[in-house]
This record gives C-alpha cells, sequence and structure tokens, in this order.
DNA sequence: CTGAAAGCGCTTACAG
DNA sequence: CTGAAAGCGCTTACAG
C-alpha cells in the first residue's frame, strides 16, 4: 500500500487546515468554508487519491463499521450461503465482516465474542448452520446482536429463522392435495434438531389428514444413505405413491433408487423434498418439488435488522421472526397410480 | 460490550503507570519492572478483564492482524470452501479476514482495493471461483499478495492452484490402466476456463494412448444437463465403455442415466470424475472414483505463505504452487466388458 | 468562516 | 527500574 496520503497532506497541499479537510469530505462544510476553499480540498483530495484511514476514524469515533459474524460448523457443515448473503447486504450497507468460528460452548463463545469485542465491531450476527436454539453468553447480550437461523430459548434477542416444520406440514399438504394417501416420510437422523422440526411438521399433517405416518430415517444426510433408504420403502410389501424427503441428498437417492427399479417419477411415485439450499432438488430430472428455504431473504433480513438497530441507535424490540418456505412447484408431483 | 477497562484502569488498580502496564502485557517487563509490580498489573488486569483495544493498537503500530479477502462469483458460485479454510488457518495464527466481493474488472477491484486498503490490512489474498488467470490491478502488487485458485500470467505474484489439467490427465489413465479405449469425455461448456483445462487434460492423454478423443460438452455443470447428455452418449451407436466427467454434478447425471437405462456401474459402465469439492461422487453408490481437489491444503498453505510473509516481514520469491489432485478410488472403475 | 487544541487507546523511545 | 511525553490519523467542540 506504499505510503498513504494522510489528511494532514491534504491540508498542505490546499492550503488550510486539517480541520477544513475533514469538514469537507464529511460533507459539513456547508455554511462553513468558502466554497473556493471546498473546491480545493475536494481537489487536493482527488489528485493525491486520498482516502481516510478507517482505524483512525474508528478510533476516534469509537464505531468500527465491522460487524462480527459467529458461526461453527453444523451435520452440513458450516452455513456458507447465509453467511454469503449476510456478507453482501452488509457490504452494500457500507459494513464489513469479520467473522468468528467458535462451537456453541460457553467457553468458545467467549473466547471469541472476546476478539471481536478487541475489535471493537460494532455489532454482532450469530450464524448457525442448522435451525437449532442459541442460549446466548452474558457478553453477548450487552452489544446489538441479531441471530440467524437460531432462536435464543429465553426470546430475549432478535432472531431471524424458517419455519421448518411448515415446511414439512407443506410438502405433505402438497401431496395430499393431489389426493395421495400411501406417504411415507424419508428423513435424517431424528437426533438432529432441525431434521426432527421437519419430520414433527411432516407427521402433523399426516395425523392430521388421519393417515399414520410411515417413516424411515437414514442414517446420514448423504446420497447413498437416502438411496438405501428409498430402495427398501420402495421394495416393500405396500409401497408408498408417495415420498417426503427432509433433505436435497436424500432427494437425489430417491431419483436414484427409483430409476434402478424401474420407476418413473411422478408417474409411478410422487416426491416432494424440503431443501437445503443445495441446489441439488431443482436440478435432477423432472425437478423435484420442494420446499425452499429463503435463505437469502432471511440472511438479508437479518443483516438490515442490525444495520437498522446501529445506524438508528436504538435496539428494536426483541422479537423473533419466522420465514414461510415457500413450495416451489417441480414436475415430480402427480396423483397416484390406481394400484393394479 | 458495556465500559471496556483501558490499560489506564488497569495502571491505576495496579498503582502504576500506563507504559509499565503495556510492558508487563506485551511481555517486554523481564529486567525492566518489579516482579511484585508485574504482578499487580497482571492482577488487576484480570479483575477488569482487560483486553487491548486492537484498534488503538492498530494505529499505534500500523499493523492490524487483518487480512483482506477478495472474491467473486463464478459458475459455480463463490469459492466458499477455499475461503472457510484460509479464514480457519488464518484465526488460528491470530489473523482475522475481511472479504470483499469485486467483480474481476479494473473497476471493482480497485474499490474493493481501496476499502481494504483503508482498514489498513496487513495483507491481501485473492481467491478465484475457478481456476483463472489473474491481471493484478497495478494497487495490489504494492502490498503483501498471495494468490489462491488463480494465477499471474506475469508470474510476479506468488499464488497457489489445483494442477486442473493433471487432473483431466489422471482420470483418462486410471480408465486406460484398466484397459478401456472407448472412453468419452463429459465436459462442462469450454469456453470455461477451468473446465477447458480439465478437458484437455483428458484430451491429451487419450491422443497420448492414440485414442482419438470423443467428447460431449453439456451446456451447463447441472446434474440435468449430465444426465442428458450422457443419455445421449450412452444410446449412441457404439458406446463408450468408460466416461470421464470434468465436473461432480455431471457424474451425479451419469449415475442417473445410467441407472435409467438399466446399466450397472462399473460393470457395464466405468466412471471417473473430476471433484468440485461438494461431497457429491464421494455419496454416490458405488462411490464414485474421482481426482480430489486438495482444496483444503491449498487455501491452508495460501494462507499460510501470506502469514509467514507479514510475520518475516520480507516476501518471499513469487512463485507458484501447482498442487496434484490425487486420484481417490471409488467403486466404480472396472476392466472394459466385453461386447456382445 | 478558520485554525489550534484535545483526545480516542495504545506503544515506544527517552530522560530520570 | 519507572514515569512523562510523543505520536499513530482522525473528528469535533471551541475560541477567534
Amino acid at each position: 500500500m506504499s505510503r498513504r496520503a494522510t489528511a494532514q497532506d491534504v491540508a498542505d497541499l490546499a492550503g488550510v487546515s486539517r480541520s477544513a479537510v475533514s469538514l469537507v469530505l464529511n460533507g459539513r462544510a456547508k455554511g462553513l468554508i468558502s466554497a473556493a476553499k471546498q473546491e480545493a480540498v475536494l481537489d487536493a483530495a482527488r489528485r493525491l487519491e486520498y482516502t481516510p484511514n478507517a482505524v483512525a476514524q474508528s478510533l476516534r469515533t469509537s464505531r468500527t463499521r465491522i460487524l462480527g459474524v459467529l458461526t461453527w460448523r453444523g451435520v452440513g457443515g458450516l452455513p456458507l450461503h447465509l453467511m454469503a448473503s449476510a456478507l453482501q447486504t452488509s457490504l452494500n450497507s457500507g459494513y464489513k465482516l469479520i467473522k468468528m468460528y467458535a462451537e456453541p460452548t460457553e467457553i468458545d463463545q467467549r473466547r471469541a465474542l472476546s476478539t471481536l469485542g478487541n475489535q471493537q465491531v460494532d455489532g454482532m450476527l450469530v450464524v448457525a448452520p442448522e435451525l437449532c436454539e442459541y442460549a446466548a453468553v452474558e457478553a453477548l447480550s450487552a452489544s446489538p446482536v441479531v441471530l440467524l437461523n437460531c432462536q435464543d430459548p429465553e426470546q430475549r434477542l432478535t432472531s431471524v429463522a424458517p419455519d421448518e416444520e411448515g415446511a414439512g406440514r407443506g410438502a405433505v399438504e402438497a401431496l395430499l392435495d393431489r389426493g395421495h394417501r400411501d406417504i411415507a416420510l424419508l428423513s435424517g437422523p431424528l437426533t438432529h434438531f432441525q431434521t426432527g422440526l421437519r419430520a414433527a411438521g411432516a407427521a402433523q399433517a399426516l395425523v392430521g389428514a388421519g393417515i399414520a405416518p410411515r417413516q424411515v430415517a437414514a442414517d446420514d444426510l448423504r446420497i447413498d444413505e437416502g438411496l438405501a433408504a428409498a430402495t427398501a420403502l420402495l421394495t416393500a410389501d405396500r409401497p408408498p405413491t408417495a415420498l417426503v424427503c427432509t433433505n436435497e441428498r436424500l432427494a437425489v437417492g430417491v431419483m436414484l433408487a427409483a430409476a434402478r427399479l424401474g420407476l418413473t417419477v411422478p408417474d409411478d411415485l410422487s416426491l416432494v423434498s424440503l431443501d437445503d439450499r443445495e441446489q441439488l432438488s431443482a436440478q435432477l430430472s423432472p425437478e423435484v418439488t420442494r420446499m425452499e428455504r429463503p435463505d437469502d431473504l432471511m440472511a438479508t433480513h437479518a443483516a438490515e435488522l442490525l444495520i437498522e438497530w446501529l445506524d438508528s441507535g436504538s435496539a428494536p424490540e426483541a422479537q423473533h421472526y419466522s420465514f414461510v418456505c415457500p413450495l416451489v412447484a417441480g414436475a415430480s408431483v402427480a396423483g397416484p397410480r390406481p394400484r393394479g
């Protein structure tokens, strides 16, 4: 970066004082500084390619325009897409992001928060890899913070998350609407909080329709596990006419299983999947109907809430924003074929 | 964050001067400050939960221990995994990361670099979404910088990238070794630089073995495009006994096509894919043999090179580090079945 | 309308 | 061994 110009350099070149430079460049010159001098300052700044040193500004104003992001690894890895969207929004508003990985344990969280605190971040975004409850450590509640893809069990923090249970219900309803009754649920491990919610939503909808839930839980959110579980389901005595998958990778497995068994989707088998933003279900053939998680919207909303908080200087009422996962119709759902 | 303790607070509580606090906390007290006072300082710091304000430190020392990351969106989206690994390595060494998205155009790059420069980052990591040539803007060459997944055409910058051409060759060789001669290449769009390299490597190996390359380029790196292209290849007059895919998503398409055509992998068709770190080929059944891109190693190496540069204060000889993509054997390759 | 001064929180020569 | 002072580059009252 060589030798950067400072406000003093600009002042010298323009023949004014340092304060004048600061006023002009921060748009407070109006009615204070003569038009000629203002022009001189702007010109000097341009010629020296002057831009203010953000570190010095931060020290002076005690605002860094940096947001801290706290995240950790979950079953599906890091919440990379949520973070990418949050970053995009922040950059658009002139905020930078510093990320820290910290397991959701008291000690790790405290250490990461300490680093971010030293860095004087203006606010914090906690981004969970999968929907979960997040018990905030004490140190966090002192600063502006918004939770993304998780929720404060005590409801004291503002949070944004998808309605996973609703998505599970919606997937089943899409099949009920087309007349299916033999609907099976293919889920990931139920010990997984997020999968549990999705499966619970689906089961609710089935029970609500007077159908006993028929459920297989794969050992892992993998394509091959989905393939194995789907094969078992579809070769069973009375195979279902429709399947709900709690996760995209399982849906890929289902498509492979169907292809191997000579079953056509949707003629022989209807399929609705929940979404993990991997763009898999959208690329299958036929395109798989899905309940899409609005990650971009959620992340943008969370970042905007935080930035609004910081820019306005007043904390919003703590609130949980639950985002609906809309049904995106592919071509994987048809009416049940009359059984021969 | 409330009211943070400052070095002055610690000095007051410990009954020493501010400089003494600084010396003790930075480990320079040895032989300067009495043991009793050192203890008093440490104790006071502990009681006040004092940690130094990184912004003030940065202003004073003109080192921020922040790295700037410059990246942009490519065909496969953002290089999220590369960035995640680089971040992990950086955090372990006490460096924070600030990311900027900037299209690889002169103007966008300059703007992003300006922001990062204002922020006084100690060094820069340029992380390309796909292997490409990166013509550094002038402003960049002044600061410590390492390129990741791209390469300076003028060879003036240190860079780290996978040997994509070698990976293409390796995939073909894995099939040649098992006796295949009827090998077809299923690639993405050849206008895509990275795909072009992969395909070129594969073609080289084929030509080297005296085989005329037989090549189909899908319109897009999508599962359904792979499925369509593979179906065309496998239902052609004289179908190949083996396939090389330049990308993982195409390989998923191949598996679906094979399943629909009643072909078993690897009995009826052998398959080797190149890798995009999506963990798709590893989850197919059978697991697909692949040339794995060592993203974690590359990202770690790039971050380490940069940090070593910063910590040592001396620029390394500009050099390109080419990383081999090792063959990871799945179960998708067998000898060619004698044609009936 | 302008300039000199204070101060954000640190580190580091420098004089005692 | 310790303390007073300077200075990193800014912004913002404050006195002229």
